[in-house]
DNA sequence: ATTCGGACTTAACAATAACTTAACCTCAAT
DNA sequence: ATTGAGGTTAAGTTATTGTTAAGTCCGAAT
């Protein structure tokens, strides 16, 4: 379940907007001030942050900030909440990692629905650490699914593009057989011993160049 | 990276503007009249424009008026420069949809921060939902829920419209069926195997040309 | 209320790419 | 020469997607 921490001084809004998240079936959080919100924030490690700005003592900025400090929140989201009138030039909430802002007073759809785009925009991404490797001539580029040499392009089917993603993840380190068959298998799925070859054929012939290297009795590496 | 686009005639305001903006790290391109502006305009699609009131020939509002008229460019911001003892009760810049003055002479921080206020008021609005995209031949119109190719109109129904629109919001990336479910199905409604290909199927026929591509295993994507 | 039509979904079946296998081949080390 | 690991090839096999037609739903027009 995703869990939004709403941090405001001003209890009205924290069950206003509360009220309103909840019903969309969110798992709801509290604070209501800046300090709290540190706490809180560590502990359960919500996947958005509603902050507002204007608060005594921590303000919104500052908090945000204290956050992204930490490796464990640096990845999640943060909506500012901002009074309509308030002065934003000042402010470059941006450049402290906020991802949205929210103009009090807020309509309920269109806060559950900024909320929501939001979870959305950053899904799929945080989810596989890395997106694109370069190794030697090549772009394996894995949102993709598409491999370039230069302006060609090489597309490969999702096996050979898993076990080519697997050994350039790496470069220069050897991979047993065994480890490929777990990292691209499975543990349960069980083929027949010459199926990993058959792939790095199929490799190997499209990559033109030589790049995959067998080491006999050991496993196989990508070099460059 | 952000693109902004500077219109003026005098060379001199087109250099000391864009050496400014450039410093900041932004994406500037320069257009020295009116006609060029449009084109430049349309080319590169800017999220913001700086644009000189007074100018031979076609003059920034006119310039203003006509971009507002591209649904690709309608969600763009205007700034205006006007010099300072300019008359500006003749013009009603705001009601052709410009979002702000900033006077000539410029001073570079005044101006910087003036562009990123900007720049930070519409975020959200227009990098979360865009209006309107163009890929490859086709132009495709959140609002007018529409698809052209040049001048022919494909009208589409709302759900192959909503899966072109996710697939074409980010050209190349593979959407997994998954995706596609949770993100116009939504994660609760349970729809049948073949639904998705059959949306796909109607799709490629009324967008003649091929550009969804399968990837056997792996989801869909939209290439050009 | 009834009819009509388009949008959407489903289900059965066809088609195909991707994957696996198996039989055979190569080659280097012993 | 024998052996064993990996290479090669083509022929299965399977999973996934394409296709089609028919069914359901819902709203607009009569």
């Amino acid at each position: 379940m995703v869990k939004i921490l709403i941090v405001d001084d001003e209890n009205d809004i924290l069950d206003f907007l509360s009220y309103n998240l909840k019903k969309e079936g969110f798992d709801v959080y509290t604070a209501s001030n800046g300090k709290k919100a540190l706490e809180i924030a560590s502990e359960i490690r919500p996947q958005l942050i509603v902050l507002d700005i204007m608060m005594p003592e921590l303000d919104g900025i500052e908090v945000c900030r204290q956050l992204k400090t930490r490796p464990e929140l640096s990845s999640t989201i943060i909506a500012f909440l901002t009074a309509r009138n308030e002065d934003l030039s000042q402010i470059n909430a941006l450049d402290v990692g906020g991802d949205d802002f929210i103009s009090k007073p807020v309509k309920p759809q269109v806060f559950i629905s900024r909320i929501k785009a939001l979870l959305r925009r950053n899904k799929g991404e945080t989810d596989s650490d890395l997106k694109f490797i370069r190794v030697g001539d090549l772009e394996i580029d894995r949102q993709r699914v598409q491999v370039k040499r230069g302006e060609e392009v090489i597309d490969l089917p999702k096996k050979e593009f898993e076990l080519l993603w697997l050994l350039a993840s790496k470069p220069g380190k050897v991979f047993t057989r065994e480890e490929i068959y777990n990292k691209i298998w499975g543990n349960d799925v069980i083929v027949g011993d010459r199926t990993i070859d058959v792939h790095i054929r199929k490799l190997r012939e499209k990559l033109t160049n030589d790049h995959i290297k067998t080491l006999k009795g050991i496993g196989y590496k990508f070099d460059f």
